[in-house]
This record gives structure tokens, sequence and C-alpha cells, in this order.
DNA sequence: TACTAAGCTCTTTTT
DNA sequence: GAGCTTAGTA
């Protein structure tokens, strides 16, 4: 049902009781219902509520919820809207068409797969398999893996289709091949042609390939186009500063006809560029839109004063961005407090040691603590700390349930069962238990299908017929039995029967339980899980859709989260990156691991763009804190296996020096020396003068020690370390880039260093 | 073919 | 340090 003139009408006049809690810019985005319409969103401004007002505000007008589209980034953003726009109007919610972006279009694409020439069943192939099908390739062509690197290509293939580039197309275009041939990657592009063509021949798509088949769709059949599109009368999207092109594409099109699009962003909070996120879409909607109407929501409501300014201050440093005054009225609050750590173990157990203090003067809940860093290897000092003091928390992303081999294995398997074509779905499980089907077997399977053109799968269930497999033969044949076993009771029995079965008919959870270590038998424990989880899909009546096994297939796919949590009233210390932090808020934040070369990690130092983008990582670190802020830096730490010496970052230079408490962490704030564009200079760390054992304090920092400038360096030499001291050189190993000394410290021990970052100087060959 | 030990590489962020 | 690949052995 539209949206009438008369309800419209009275809409614009009064204000509905259930906006009562809005203000006034946020209230009069939530009422206009129509026509293009850009929520600009400063940190803490209230975007997510703007966003759900609208919908429940919709709701209650009487539009039908299957016409409203909703897209954000993370499940995890569209689970908990669902939930608040439920609690508005009740379980019409269920009907709205929301979710990511990729789940959405997957089961739009699943609905209209054979317009595309894709079985609906299709695979989603997620990145471990897309690299692997990468590797398999480079393999068969003898392609280095070193020149060629599977990560690498991927990308590079990932940026090539979100910018709506065709493997045809990128062959064509010289500029792109030209940089391939410099690079010495002249083949890429038949490799990308060759991914390109393995995966529809698996029947599977990647992450991409679901944005950007759902384009093609809708570029392509016009009939499809005109239904979807009049099906969706208001089309509204969450983050849209981190939308890519290919997404860019889609929306404007489904929005073409109702013109109803509603885009609500932050350019400030843009980080996603790295998956091919446009900062372009949100700085040119209104070109695209010349009547679209923009509302700027610039008060906060989250944070103290302190924190809001600070993060202005930080922000102002970029050149590239829309014109925002985030202010609040939220009290001053404390300072920011800025902590020096020896080592990563120590910034581990001081934050800890800090979290548990704060805890017990204020009362708080393991709840109000986050700790944010840069990157997922950081979080173990932090799980050592707060694990000595029985803090519980919960380390957020790294490696999610399903991503666990186990898990993979055990999916593996239904996946093949429901695309029978997924090579890698096949690879991974054909000798998993031992069936006695090796790697050369295998290799030559890949050469048949190659050679005839089909799918691994046909070769293997037609194992007798190429005499090449040889010895093999009788293995193979069972395998394909017994898949096909598998494969019949499809019809007849329900996904969580055929799972339970097959887990038990492959000797799978057999094999786990046989081992009795730790790991072994949390390895049983979650497929167990997992079993009950496809169980509990199974018979999950809430909604209308169809529950097979090939629904719970694709849920799971893009279902890169966390999973259910065990138990959601557990307390505990948050640890997550900073990008998986986005869109949530914590009374006490600690940002850890703030050193250059880190955060700004180091790719990020060549380029503008991309410092800028760190920049506005570390703005949304600084704004996710409500009450108190800890930014925190270890002045050595563990990477790449040995113990490098850490300067602070230069985003604590930037934050304006009035917001910062200092003086408590044992240094001061160096009065800003002028510096050259390039080089950095650190802060002078004041020695700690304080009680306590002072042993293993390092001297403050020699300027004139400069980086990496030891070429002569050999065993047996004495050395000075900007920050060890004194020492003798027991071992120079490695090449170029690579080089590292081991050098005995007078007071420090033995410590190896990668000489590329070592500041010292030869005192006597 | 299967298993173990040693060696090498990669260190960003996520659907 | 971790994860993965390779080489070597049963």
């Amino acid at each position: 049902m539209a949206l009438s003139e008369a309800n419209f009408e009275r809409s614009m006049q009064e204000i509905p009781p259930y906006l009562d809690k809005l203000n006034e810019p946020q209230r009069a985005a939530v009422m206009q219902t129509e026509g293009p319409v850009m929520i600009v969103a400063g940190a803490g401004s209230g975007k997510t509520r703007v966003l759900t007002f609208r919908i429940a505000h919709l709701l209650k007008q009487g539009v039908d919820p299957f016409s409203i589209l909703a897209l954000t980034f993370t499940n995890k953003a569209a689970r908990e809207m669902r939930e608040r726009i439920e609690k508005l109007v009740g379980g019409e919610a269920r009907n709205l068409w929301m979710g990511t972006f990729h789940s959405v279009f997957a089961r739009i694409l699943r609905m209209e797969a054979e317009k595309i020439a894709y079985p609906r069943d299709f695979t989603i192939y997620d990145s471990d398999d897309s690299k692997s099908l990468i590797k398999t390739i480079l393999k068969e062509w003898n392609l280095d893996d070193k020149t060629y690197k599977p990560g690498h290509v991927l990308s590079r293939i990932s940026m090539a289709k979100n910018n709506l580039i065709s493997s045809a197309e990128y062959i064509s275009a010289d500029e792109l091949t030209g940089e391939d041939r410099k690079s010495g990657r002249a083949r890429f592009g038949e490799l990308f042609a060759e991914y390109e063509a393995r995966c529809k021949r698996a029947g599977a798509m990647d992450f991409d390939d679901i944005l950007l088949n759902t384009e093609k769709l809708l570029r392509l059949h016009p009939d499809v186009c005109h239904k979807w599109q009049h099906k969706f009368k208001f089309v509204m999207l969450d983050e849209y500063q981190d939308t890519n092109r290919v997404q860019y594409m889609i929306t404007k099109r489904l929005a073409a006809v109702h013109q109803n699009i509603c885009v609500v962003g932050d350019d400030a909070q843009s980080i996603y560029s790295f998956r091919g996120a446009n900062i372009q879409n949100i700085l040119s909607f209104e070109r695209d839109y010349p009547d679209a109407r923009v509302f700027k929501l610039e008060q906060n409501y989250r944070s103290t004063g302190t924190i809001v300014q600070a993060a202005g201050s930080i922000i102002k440093n970029n050149k590239n961005q829309l014109k925002k005054n985030v202010w609040t009225s939220n009290e001053q609050g404390e300072k920011i407090r800025v902590v020096r750590n020896i080592s990563d173990n120590e910034e581990g157990r001081w934050v800890a040691q800090s979290i548990f203090e704060e805890k017990m003067r204020h009362r708080l809940p393991n709840k109000a603590f986050a700790i944010l860093y840069r990157t997922n290897a950081q979080s173990r000092s932090f799980e050592e700390g707060l694990r000595k003091l029985n803090l519980d928390y919960k380390v957020y992303g790294g490696l999610s349930f399903y991503q666990r081999k186990e898990i993979k294995d055990v999916l593996s398997y239904l996946r093949l069962v429901v695309n029978p074509t997924d090579e890698e779905a096949l690879k991974r499980i054909i000798n998993y238990p031992a069936r006695k089907i090796g790697s050369t077997t295998i290799d030559r399977i890949i050469l048949l299908a190659s050679e005839h053109a089909c799918s691994l799968w046909d070769i293997v269930n037609s194992a007798r017929k190429h005499p090449l497999l040889g010895s093999s033969t009788l293995a193979l044949e069972n395998f394909a039995i017994m898949m096909r076993s598998f494969q019949a009771m499809l019809t007849t029995h329900n996904a969580y029967n055929l799972a339970l079965h097959l887990a038990k008919q492959t000797g799978l959870l057999k094999t786990l339980a046989e081992d009795k270590t730790v790991e072994g038998i949390s390895r049983y424990e979650n497929v167990v899980e997992l079993l009950s989880g496809i169980q509990e899909f199974v018979e999950d009546d809430t909604s209308e859709s169809e529950k097979g096994l090939a629904e719970f297939l694709q849920e799971v796919a893009l279902f890169t989260d966390e999973r259910k949590d065990d138990d959601p009233n557990r307390d505990t210390v948050t640890l997550m990156t900073i990008h998986a932090s986005k869109g949530l808020e914590f009374p006490h934040v600690y940002v850890v691991g703030m050193e250059e070369n880190l955060f700004p990690s180091q790719m990020a130092l060549n380029d503008r763009q991309d410092l800028e983008e760190e920049r506005r990582l570390f703005y949304v670190a600084v704004t996710r804190a409500e009450q108190k802020l800890t930014l925190s830096f270890a002045t050595t730490r563990l990477r790449f296996g040995q113990i490098l010496p850490c300067e602070p970052s230069r985003f604590i230079d930037e934050i304006d020096a009035s917001f910062l408490d200092m003086d408590k962490s044992g240094f001061k704030k160096p009065s800003p020396a002028p510096r050259a564009e390039t080089a950095y200079s650190p802060f002078q760390i004041k020695r700690n003068t304080g009680a306590g054992p002072q042993g293993n304090t390092p001297p403050p920092p020699d300027p004139d020690f400069k980086e990496g400038d030891i070429s002569g360096l050999a065993e047996g030499m004495r050395v000075q370390h900007q920050r060890f001291g004194y020492g003798e050189v027991q071992r120079v190993e490695g090449d170029e880039d690579q080089r590292k000394a081991t050098i005995l410290f007078d007071q420090f021990g033995e410590k190896t260093l990668m000489m590329k970052f070592a500041k010292m100087r030869i005192v006597e060959s």
C-alpha cells in the first residue's frame, strides 16, 4: 500500500507521539519520507536512531513492509536495527527487506538465478575458497606464486569487479594490462578470466560476484529490473560513505522509479576504501539527485565535550571532507589519558589493571569497557592481562565460528551435496577423513576436468572411464557412491537429519571424537554445535522463507559475524579492531598500540589518501568513547617474531594538547618542534623519576641516531642503540630488507632487531 | 600415501 | 609468532 496523499499531508503537519524523543533535525529527517534524502550524520548524533524511526514511521503510515528495502554493512547492524524497529512497531518488522547488501542481493539472485545462467542453489565462495582457487590455477599454469601472490591477485580482481570491470574489459584496457606488464605480471588478465570461468563452472559466486551479478541482472533484464524497481518503494542505505561503485549502481537503479532513496552516512567515518568503498558516492549525492533534501545531524549525544572536541581537532587535519560542525551540550568530562608502556606485554598488563581499578572505583560492569586496536593480532597481550585479573572478556573478529577448519569441513560436505560442481568444497573433503585419495590423484582429476571442460565431480563420478586415475579408481567410486546417497536424501530428509547422517556416515564425527586433546575435544563440540545450529534453523518458524540446506548454507556463507552468542548476558570487556567497532559505543575506551607504523599502518605512510583514511579510523576509535578515553602505546613490540623499538603515533601529537592529560603517565608532551613534512619527530620521553624499580626503563632516544644506518655492522662490534643502550653484536644474518642483528645488550640482555628499523650506531669496530 | 620436522613468509582492516 | 609449504622418512 502506498503512502496516501492524505497521510502524507498529515505527516507534514502533526508530530506523531512516537517521534517525541527525537530532536528537531532528527525528526525532520525522519518525516521527509518522499524523494531523495541524504542524512549527513556526525559520530554519536543518532544516525541509527533516525534510520530506525524513519522505517518505523513508514510502517505506522501503513506502508507495506515488503516494499521497504534497508541495506546495512554488517549483519550485526541489520539485526540491531530490526530489533529496534520491532520494539517500535511489532512483528511487522520481520517482513522488511533488510540485511547486508550481500545477503539481500544473494536472496534476489537465488530467485532469479536462471536469468543469469546460475544454478538456483549456487555456492558462495568465501575468501579462503577464492584464494585456494587462485592457487590451483597458478599451479596448473606453472606460474610463480611469488610474482603472482594469491592475496594480491585476489584483491586486484576484487578491485576490478567492484568497479564493474569484467575480465574481458580488463584485458582490453591498455592502462591496466600495461601496469601488469610493468610489474611482471603480464598474465594477470588471463588469470582473471580463468578465475571467472572456474567460478562459473563450479556454480559458485564470490563475495564480489554477488554484487556484480545483481548489477548485471538488473541491467540486462529490463523485466526483472522493472519488477524489483516497482517492488521497492522505499530504499534506505546505511553507512553510505562505505558503498562502492557496484553497490551504488545497483541502488541507484532500484530507486530509479520511485526516487525514494535515503542515504545515511558520515564521510569522516569512511574506512573501507580497501574494499572498494568510494567516498565520492557520498560527496556527490547532491549532484546525482539535484532535488535531494540534505539533513545534517551535528549534535553529539554520546561523548563528553573533551572527546567530541578532541575528535574534531583530529579530523580537521584531513583535506578531503564535507563541512560539518559536530558539537555537544554534554559536560566537558575528563581529559584524555595517554600512557606509555615499555612493551606490548606491559601494555596488556597495564590496561587490564587500569580497567580493574576503574571498575572498582566507579562500580562499573565489565561491559562498560572496550579495548580497540588496529590489527586482530594485537589482542593477545590484553587477553593475558585480563585473564590474570579474572576479568571476563570477549574477543570479536579474528577467526569466526564458521571459519574454523572442522566447521568448514562439514560445510564443504553439505555444499557438495547441494551443488556437486562446487570445486573448492570437493577438493577440501575428498580425502578427509583420509580415504587414500592423495594429492597426485587430485591433481589428475583437476587435469582431466580441464581437458574435458567439466567439473571435478563429473570426473570423480565417472572415475572408471579415466584410465589415468589408475589404482585410485575404487576409492573414488566409493566416494562418489557415498555422495550420491547423500544427494538422494535431499528430497527425503530435512537439512538437520541429512547433516547428522552425513557427519556419522563420512566418519567425520568419529575422527574428531578420537582426538582427546583439548583442541580435539573443542573441535568435536564445535561440530555438534553446528549440527544443533542446523536443527535450530530448520525448526525456526518465525519466518516464512524456506528452510532447506541450500538456504542454511547461504545464510552461513554470508554470516561471518560471531555466531549467536553462547550467552548474550555475559558481562565482558570488549576486545575488537577499530573497524569492527564502528557503530558501537562504550563508557570507557582504550585505544591501544598507538604507534607509528602500526597505527597509522606502515602501508599508509606513503600516500596522503591512505593516511587520511587512517586518520578517519582514529576518529572512529576516539568517538566510540562516551566518558573516558585512554590512548596507550608501547616503546617496544614483538613483531615478525622479534622485538622492535616503537615510536608514539603522530595521531597523539595531532590532538589539541589542551585535551590531553599526560602528566599522570610519567611523561609530557614536547613543545611542538618544527619538523619536516616527511620526518616525524617522536615525543621526548621524560624519564620516570617516581619510586619503584628503575632497572628496565630504556634511556631517552637520541635524535642523532639514524634509522638503518649500520651497513658495516659485524660480529664482535660494540654498538649503542637508541633505546637499549650499549651492547655487543653476536650475529648478523639475512639480506637486504630482512637483515637482522642479534645483540647482547649490557642492560637488557640479548635481543634480535630488524636492522631496517633499528636506530643505533657503531661505537667500536 | 601419510606423517613429522624444519623452513619460509607474512604480517591491515571485512562482506 | 603463527600458519603454511616443503623435504624427508616410514
